[in-house]
DNA sequence: TAAAGTAGTTTATAATATAAACCAAAAATT
DNA sequence: AATTTTTGGTTTATATTATAAACTACTTTA
């Protein structure tokens, strides 16, 4: 009947991320904050909950003297993003 | 960018209950039950938040000697169901 | 008549999402 | 040059949620 929808990614903030890391090659934290509208902290918690499930990988560097925390999508958290839509249709028809 | 998702909704078994009963004239509890595999008791939390939503209409009779509990959902309910259905598209691209 | 099943509700607990508070460094202001 | 504000985060606390467990009331079956 319906499939199980991932709770990592039944959440609106962590979809919202993982819907943009999709589209592009990689993405900063403060962009991140920009596109999802959230704040620092919920930010920082569900990239790492994304980070240990092994959905995204993220590297923190710096640029000039700021820190800077660059994320991208793994190919687990494409599998991991289509299986979800896949699952979400049985129950959006 | 991504549009709110109706809390109300987004949650693996209210969802469920919704895609069902819009399918449907009305479902009773024990089909609700079977249908969504799930527990008794959260499913009767479930059904009262959406309905104190006004999402769907609990009537309580008999069938029988049994208790019956019989469920529709709302003009209301289908609005909000179309009206996630289409958030939902924000993230999904 | 005792045990098991049906159709639920209520209450407790565990998990989650989110915000608030905090930190260190850099930049801007006085 | 000292203080304030901003930037880029992390950590911790709190409120909400989902879920399961325990319970109720009645019915059916052995």
């Amino acid at each position: 009947m319906f499939k199980e929808l991932d709770p990592l990614l039944h959440s609106q903030l962590r979809l919202g991320i993982m819907s943009l890391l999709l589209g592009l090659d990689s993405a900063d934290f403060v962009f991140l904050k920009e596109k999802t509208d959230s704040t620092a902290g919920n930010l920082s918690v569900q990239l790492d909950k994304l980070s240990e499930a092994g959905y995204i990988q993220i590297e923190k560097s710096f640029k000039g003297k700021k820190p800077l925390t660059t994320c991208r999508i793994t190919k687990k958290g494409i599998k991991a993003f289509e299986d979800y839509v896949n699952s979400l249709k049985t129950y959006i028809k």
